[in-house]
RNA sequence: GCCGCUAUCGUCUAGGGGUCAGGACACCUGAUUCUCAGUCAGGAUACCGGGGUUCGAAUCCCCGUAGCGGUACCA
């Protein structure tokens, strides 16, 4: 089994996307397989190198590592779409000495002046087919003489496009409503539909697991694995995380990405297994599992074909959860950038410095939701004062109390025999 | 508009021809000799609507409705 998750890189990693990634990972890790990361950077103007590199640090932070891909190298590269145009020459010419693939040279106007006419006629907007019975000799010319068309598939009229998703099952398009799809653009830079499908084809991907906002696409795909005589993989595609409102999850609900998550001091662990549970139910009225757990549980078969609303406060119990497992050095390295941005720290962390963080952080992060409110737990022994504490007249007569102040001797008993805290700064 | 996908508590879900429709988050109540958090114990809340099939439908079928996706030289 080969899965591969397949990111643009124009922005930082969304936690749908992740969860995307996420599924990938679950089916490899849970069956043996590989997992592929490819980056498809087709769209130039979108794409930068800064937002692959940020995907690929979400990625780590959250533990999916890819056997395959871009930086991990393999036996199918390059990992990157703009380095593989050779690929997509060749089945370019390919599709074009068949005539399964035409040059198209509608221009953009004439294109859009269709659409909207087809749309104010009630009709399907599809593309009118004007220039597939160009013939070969007339388009190498108009080519030579400059012009630059792109190239379409030649969708077959009549007939319908099955396939089989393994999480919706049977799924049918009739082609009369795909219009012929833009394979390659007039730059010859290739479209998404072109590319995935060469890509996962040479990349021997034998399972796609994508986003459902891919579903539609799948029957120009299959059309094209068709035309390559290359034979599809399954498809499972998986329903969007939405929003409260049950738009898709977007800025304006809050934190998207996976960074965000991180910054507002999620632990990743917490994430990936509520990004888990979103659509699919590790069975068994089991909920908080560690990764492997839910890799060796996970079945596509099982995950829900309905869309889920992202739950922050789901999110935040099964971060205390994991809160309470995480390790006193690990905790103290996780706190120490949220107790620097609150001032708590400064400078370099001395031993003496550390070992008290471990050994007082532990008992704070138990009743706490996410990492940030460390700091204000520490703000509690960092601000105390004796004087405006007892000129809380509750606060003094419950502190002369008979046993409150035998409390306090013991405490100041246990303190004085215990070694002091370091005070040079 | 057209095509496609989807529909169980507020939310994530289990289940799936005969169940008290189960769990979790959130919420409410009580306990934990004050409070907050935690923890523990309880509680309230759901099968989108209408038709069919059937002895029996939340479950199967059809229609409707709603949400989402697509209908790009974005992916």
């Amino acid at each position: 089994m080969r899965v591969r998750f397949a990111p643009s890189p124009t922005g930082h990693l969304h936690v749908g996307n992740a969860r995307t990634a996420l599924f990938n990972w679950l089916l490899a890790r849970g069956q043996n397989g590989t997992f592929i990361l490819r980056i498809e950077d087709t769209d130039l103007e979108r794409s930068t190198r800064e937002s692959e590199q940020a995907i690929l640090e979400d990625l780590r932070w959250m533990g999916l590592q890819w056997d395959e891909g871009i930086e991990a190298g393999g036996a199918y590269g390059p990992y990157r779409q703009t380095e593989r145009m050779p690929s997509y020459v060749d089945h370019t010419n390919r599709l074009l000495d068949e005539g399964t693939g035409y040059y198209c040279f509608c221009s953009p106007e004439t294109l859009d002046a269709h659409r909207k006419a087809q749309l104010a006629a009630g009709l399907p907007p599809k593309y009118a087919g004007t220039c597939r019975g160009i013939p070969a000799a007339e388009a190498a010319r108009r080519k030579a003489a400059g012009e630059t068309p792109v190239v379409r598939l030649k969708v077959p009229e009549g007939r319908t496009v099955t396939f089989n998703d393994v999480v919706r099952g049977e799924v049918t398009f009739h082609t009369d409503v795909i219009g012929d799809p833009v394979l390659v653009r007039s730059d010859g830079i290739p479209a998404y539909n072109f590319a995935v499908v060469i890509d996962d084809a040479l990349m021997q991907v034998t399972h796609v697991i994508r986003g459902e906002d891919h579903i539609s696409n799948t029957p120009r795909q299959v059309l094209l694995y068709e035309a390559f005589g290359y034979v599809p993989p399954a498809f499972a595609h998986l329903s969007l995380v939405m929003g409260p409102d049950h738009a898709p999850l977007s800025k304006r609900h809050g934190a998207t990405s996976v960074k965000e998550f991180r910054e507002k001091g999620y632990l990743p662990e917490a994430l990936v297994n509520y990004l888990a549970l979103i659509g699919w139910s590790p069975g068994n009225n089991d909920e908080l599992l560690p990764a492997d757990e839910l890799a060796r549980r996970f079945r596509l078969e099982n995950v829900s074909h309905a869309a889920g609303v992202f739950d922050e406060d789901k999110l935040a119990w099964a971060n205390r959860h994991y809160l309470k497992l995480c390790a006193p050095d690990r905790l103290a390295t996780l706190a120490e950038p949220h107790l620097r941005k609150a001032g708590q720290v400064v400078g370099s962390v001395t031993p003496d410095t550390r070992h008290w963080l471990e050994s007082v952080l532990p008992g704070m992060a138990a009743s706490i939701d996410r990492l940030p409110q460390l700091a204000d737990r520490l703000e509690t022994v960092f601000a105390f004062n004796a004087v405006t504490t007892m000129a809380n007249a509750d606060i003094a007569r419950e502190l002369r109390e008979p046993g409150a102040t035998a409390v306090a001797r013991a405490l100041a008993e246990e303190l004085a025999s215990s070694a002091p805290l370091a005070t040079k700064d």
